[in-house]
DNA sequence: AAACAAACCTGTGCGC
DNA sequence: TGCGCACAGGTTTGTT
């Protein structure tokens, strides 16, 4: 489900609702979204500290607290992050619980929700993290948070092969562009997902680098895409809007808004739903 | 090595 | 109304 644009504006939630507020204690209810180090290293590592800052690889929230140990939160497909009111009724799927120290006579709770449970929180020692995260270490360059443009993005393709948008969402290659971004960047810079690296020039790569960051800072300044399902929302509960400026995700069939002149089409590229305008897209 | 399928789960929407 | 199937924002693992 989320995306770089959507894992931002939560870890910005975090950031103005969690950060600086002691952790007074620590629930968990489902031991498969704290199974990388158990329930014991998060309600122990958790319990009692503070949170001093939030950051984000890509898709991943990277939280730093004032014990020296460190929360990695990945939302993966139905993962969501809510502050509320403490006795506020819990949706199902609530894993896991921090109750904060209270802020402005306001005493909170932060929930970590996630219905299909491929999501994860995993607290861990910080110096420990290449065999606890080994997966952040490959991590190509995040497109907001690191220096991202053309060269940098010709150096990560270099000497890969093969359809353009399966690399987009190869997380080595850039960090946090998943199948909604992928598709609206390849719309932007009127390339088909079947266009193949060895095909593009320098000033095409420039191009499509440059709509990655463009794109990602559009959709965060939005709030992020929130689909029908309304399954993403920030943590404060709001949806986000920039699923209205789609212009192929989610559109099948309905005219392209570049061209006016051809129906979007959607077919299955390494396994994801991919939409496109046969005529805008090349 | 790369391309693809399956796996991990639950919920929803659709056709019959 | 109910049932079965396809599909969903991600990523890893195993197989050709």
């Amino acid at each position: 489900m989320p995306e770089l644009p959507e894992v931002e504006t939560v870890r910005r939630g975090i950031e103005s609702r969690v950060v600086g507020r002691k952790i007074l204690d620590v629930e968990v209810g489902r031991e498969r979204s704290v199974r990388r180090v158990g329930k014991e290293a998060v309600v122990h590592g958790l319990t009692g500290t503070t949170m001093v800052a939030a950051r984000r690889r890509g898709k991943y929230i990277l939280c730093d607290l004032d014990s020296g140990d460190a929360v990695m939160i990945h939302l993966r497909m139905s993962g969501r992050v809510l502050v509320e009111p403490t006795g506020t009724q819990r949706p199902a799927h609530t894993h896991v619980v921090l109750q904060l120290a209270p802020r402005d006579g306001l005493h909170e709770e932060m929930w970590f929700v996630d219905p299909r449970t491929f999501g994860e929180v995993v607290v861990y020692d910080p110096r420990l993290e290449a065999e606890v995260l080994p997966e952040l270490a490959k991590l190509g360059p995040d497109p907001i948070s690191d220096r991202f443009d053309g060269g940098v993005l010709a150096e990560r393709l270099a000497g890969r092969r093969g359809a353009i948008k399966p690399l987009l969402l190869n997380q080595h290659v850039v960090a946090g562009v998943g199948n909604i971004y992928a598709d609206e960047v390849l719309h932007r810079v009127g390339l088909r997902w079947s266009r193949t690296v060895d095909t593009l020039s320098r000033k095409k790569i420039d191009k499509l680098a440059f709509a990655i960051r463009e794109i990602l800072a559009e959709a965060i300044e939005s709030g992020g895409s929130t689909l029908q399902d309304t399954q993403y929302v920030d943590v404060e509960g709001n949806v986000g809007s920039f699923q209205e400026n789609h212009r192929v995700y989610g559109r099948e069939g309905l005219g392209c808004l570049t061209c006016g002149k051809t129906s979007i089409r959607r077919v299955m590229v390494a396994g994801r739903s991919t939409a496109y305008c046969p005529r805008c897209q090349r």
